[in-house]
DNA sequence: GTATATAATGAACAAGTTGTTGATTAATCA
DNA sequence: TGATTAATCAACAACTTGTTCATTATATAC
């Protein structure tokens, strides 16, 4: 990205960059102005324009080159691999390389998914989540009319959650390791909505839920 | 709320409101002005500035509002209650009120958490069911050492969960009713996280993950 | 129904932001 | 070192903001 750039324009998106994270961790996005950015990054706002369009085209590049680094990784989870690992009460190595990437990214993500974050960003891993296990997790499934919950419900559940922990991850300073945190995604997650789809493990039977039922247990 | 005032004023605050939804909708918060929202309501742009101080204003205190109506149904809901009717495949009758609850301001919420929504906002949200949560949890839970996820990564993946469910269910134009809404979030979290705990249900033991394990089973 | 109170309108204001331009200065690359 | 390219600075019209004040319109209370 940086390469073949000249270090001058490097220093300023830099400095552009640093600024706009500051400013969003202090006062959120809605009132950031161009002036606001270029005095807070010591640089002419004339400047800015040279590199980007506005605030938001600003950002947006940015949310645009962290996602894509983000995806490269995510489209390498299988979900049959990371039930293997769960059973084993492993973590898995896949969601370890992934976490490793939002570590490196730390500070973007931190407060991109903080209180002052990006409800559409978080939206945008949460679906590249959602769209990757659709693609597995009906080869696991039992038959339709064993499940106990729609699809779509359970996929919004599994990514939500494991959205969720990261989230919290990240928030809380990233003080576990990626391998932590992947156990613990392994048995929250796992150990849950693998009974709750209706798989072995319980011997309770439940009723499946149709979308018009009173009560049907 | 709109008791004892002048309908003038209740007329006007109306338009402004459904103004400002489809405008966040339509663009998002970000670029909207004050003048965008008087053309748009057909109101005198001073006029808005005499009920509100500027268009953060006027979100803020629709989301103060809604947030309030929700907290009263929230604070009654019981952890334990909500186990009970888990483990007899029984929506949870304090969930549906505050699923309806929901439902009543339906296009607010449909906006606020979706992609054009406000991520400070469903963190509040969050953050309610979660801090609810924690004052009920501990009388449930297996001894510390029995536990196979630190408390606050267990809390955070029930509260992500089950807003995320929710979120859904909003998202996807609110078909279900609350009652089967409930009977899902009791499905997919209930069978899920007590197994997680260490509850009893599973027959495989896992131990505790430590915050500097390496690998300990 | 009429009178009184009060909400909404419309016009005008300075102050601040935006996006752009062109001339000048400074840093980097080969 | 010289040529190239980035950053700076000042100035511009257009727009938004927040406020004021006189005027018009509409509820409410009697």
């Amino acid at each position: 990205m940086t390469d073949k750039m000249d270090r001058r324009q490097v220093r300023t998106q830099q400095l552009l960059r640093q600024a706009l994270l500051e400013l969003i961790e202090s006062k959120g996005i809605d009132s950031i102005t161009v002036t606001d950015i270029a005095t807070h990054a010591q640089v002419n706002r004339g400047t800015f324009y040279l590199h980007y369009r506005d605030v938001a085209d600003l950002l947006e590049q940015w949310k645009e080159e962290a996602f894509e680094r983000i995806r490269a990784r995510a489209v390498q989870l299988d979900l049959n691999e990371a039930i293997a690992c769960a059973l084993n009460d492993e973590p898995y190595p896949t969601s370890i390389r992934l976490l490793e990437e939002f570590l490196a990214n730390g500070d973007f993500f931190r407060v991109m998914f903080g209180p002052r974050g990006d409800l559409s960003y978080m939206l945008r891993f949460k679906e590249l989540m959602r769209s990757n296990m659709y693609n597995k997790i009906t080869y696991i499934l039992p038959e339709e009319s064993e499940q106990l919950v729609p699809l779509d419900y359970l996929l919004t559940y599994l990514s939500s959650a494991n959205i969720g922990i990261l989230q919290h991850w990240i928030e809380s300073g990233m003080k576990l390791s990626p391998r932590e945190v992947s156990l613990i995604m392994m048995r929250i997650l796992c150990l849950g909505p693998l009974a709750a789809t209706g798989y072995k493990l319980g011997k309770i039977q439940l009723p499946r839920i149709s979308t018009s039922a009173q009560r049907d247990g």
